[in-house]
DNA sequence: AAGTGGTCTAGACCACGGC
DNA sequence: CCGTGGTCTAGACCACTTT
C-alpha cells in the first residue's frame, strides 16, 4: 500500500483534516506523533509535503491549519485531453491534416534538427463538449517514430503512444504564451469571427535524457478558455540565499 | 547574514555547483556533513530544496548532479517593478488617475465587501525602458488604508507600502488570464494600434488571513510582453497518496 | 561488496504566540 | 509562562547503483 511511513500518516492527516472546517487548528505535532507511533520528524516531513501544496498551513507558535481549499490546479505539462477533463469538459478532436515535411530552418532549430530533417506534421481541431475550443499543430522527428503510419493519432495521446510504443518518457517542457487574433482560416476553422481574441501557445516538450520530443504550436479560442493561476506569496519570509542568482 | 545552518550550507552548495559542469555529481552527502560540519539531516534539507527547485538531480545509488539550468522563473506573486526587473528592464510607473468610488456590485463581489463600500482606485501606466507597457487599474478597499492620501502610490510598491505602514502580510492571489484587444482608451494611452493584441490580467490578492487586500485589472501589451512558464512531467513517477483528493 | 541516496528514531534546544 | 511550530544532532538501517 504505502512504501513509507510518511507517505501512510500523510493519508491518515488528510483524513483528518477532511473532517475539520476549514481554518481549524490540528491537534499539536508531539500528539499527532504518538498517535501515529512515529517520530516528530518523520510526522513534519507528511505535514512539510502538506503544507507545501497548500492543504496546510503552519503558524509558529500557534499551531497548524486547514487551509482555504485551492481554487486552481498549476500549469502542468498536461495533454488537452486531460487538461479539458479537469476543467470539466468532454474533449474530443478531429484530424485536419497529417503528413511528413522538412523541417527547414526555424523548426529546425525548435526541434533541435538539421534543417533537412524530416518532421512528423499533424494539425487537429480540438473540441470540448462537441465546440472548436482550440486548433493545435505538431511537429516530431520522424526518426523518432519510427513505423509509425500518420492516421495513428486520431484517437491515441501522443504522450501515450511515446511511452508505451517506443519508450520514450516524457522529462518537462517549456510552453510560451502570447495573445493574438484569429486570421481568415483560423476563425473559419474555430467558427469564430475574424481577429477574435485568442491565445497563441508554443511547446516545446523534452524526453527524460533531454531530447526534443515535439513543438507545438496551438491557437486557443479566447471566448472560451481562460487561464486560472494561484499565486504563491512573493517571498518566504526568511531571506533567501543570494549565492544562487548566479547559477 | 544566514539565521540557519541549512541556509548557509544551500549557499555553500550552490557555490559548489556553480563550480561544476551540467551533470556532474557533488561529492557523496557524508563527505559534505564533514566538511560543513553539520548532521546528514541538515545537509539533506539544504539539497532537498535545491533539488526540489530544480538546480540539483538526485539518483538513488548513484548520487547528485548538477542539473540543466533552468530557462524561467515560475509565475508568482510579484509587483510589476519586480517582475520587469527580472526580465531585464527597468520599470517605472506614471499615475493616470487616483480617487475613491463606491464599489457598487461588481467590485463589490470581487473585494468581498459591500456595494457601498469605498474603495481606492488607482490607475496607473506601466513602463519598461521608458516604453509603455501596461495600464493596471488598482482597486482595494478605503478602511484598510486609513489616512494614505491618494498620491502616496507613485513612488512606493503597494505591498511595501501594506506591510510597513499597516502592518498587513500579503498571503496569496488569484490570477486569471485572458487575451484581448485594446480599445480606443487604451490604444491611445499604451501608443498601439486600436485592436491590438493584449493580455488581460485580473488579480485578486488576500492578506495572511483571508482578507482580500486588492483587486487588480491589467492590460498588457501583446507585442512586448509574453509569459514563458516550465513545465514539470505530468505525473511524478511515484504512485501520489489518493486520500486528497478528497478535499 | 562497497558506496550512494532514502527513511527513520529519540531527544535536545530555539523562537514565537497567546494567556 | 506554557504550548506551539522550527531547527538540529548522532546514529541506525534500507534500497538502489555501480564495480
Amino acid at each position: 500500500m504505502h512504501r513509507h511511513k510518511y507517505q501512510h500518516i500523510r493519508g491518515r492527516i488528510m483524513d483528518m483534516a477532511g473532517s475539520l472546517e476549514v481554518g481549524e487548528a490540528l491537534p499539536p505535532e508531539r500528539g499527532l506523533c504518538e498517535v501515529f507511533g512515529v517520530s516528530r520528524v518523520t510526522l513534519r516531513r507528511a505535514v512539510d509535503e502538506l503544507a507545501r501544496e497548500g492543504y496546510l498551513v503552519r503558524r509558529q507558535g500557534s499551531g497548524t491549519f486547514v487551509a482555504r481549499p485551492k481554487i486552481t490546479q498549476p500549469l502542468t505539462l498536461s495533454s488537452f485531453s486531460e487538461d479539458m477533463r479537469r476543467r470539466g469538459f468532454m474533449p474530443s478532436s478531429r484530424t485536419l491534416s497529417a503528413g511528413t515535411v522538412s523541417a527547414g530552418a526555424r523548426l529546425g532549430r525548435r526541434l533541435e534538427v538539421s534543417p533537412e530533417a524530416e518532421l512528423l506534421e499533424v494539425s487537429r481541431l480540438r473540441l470540448a463538449d462537441g465546440e472548436s475550443m482550440a486548433i493545435e499543430t505538431l511537429y516530431s522527428p520522424r526518426e523518432l517514430l519510427t513505423g509509425l503510419a500518420e492516421d495513428e493519432l486520431t484517437d491515441f495521446s501522443f504522450y501515450d503512444l511515446l511511452q508505451k510504443r517506443y519508450g520514450v518518457v516524457v522529462g518537462s517542457g517549456v510552453q510560451t504564451i502570447e495573445p493574438t487574433v484569429t486570421n481568415g482560416e483560423e476563425s473559419e476553422t474555430l467558427a469564430v469571427p475574424l481577429h477574435s481574441p485568442a491565445f497563441l501557445f508554443e511547446r516545446t516538450t523534452r524526453s527524460e535524457d533531454g531530447r526534443v520530443l515535439e513543438f507545438v504550436r496551438s491557437i486557443y479560442r479566447g471566448d472560451r478558455y481562460r487561464i486560472t493561476a494561484e499565486l504563491p506569496p512573493p517571498e518566504p519570509k526568511a531571506g533567501r540565499d543570494r549565492a544562487m542568482e548566479g547559477v
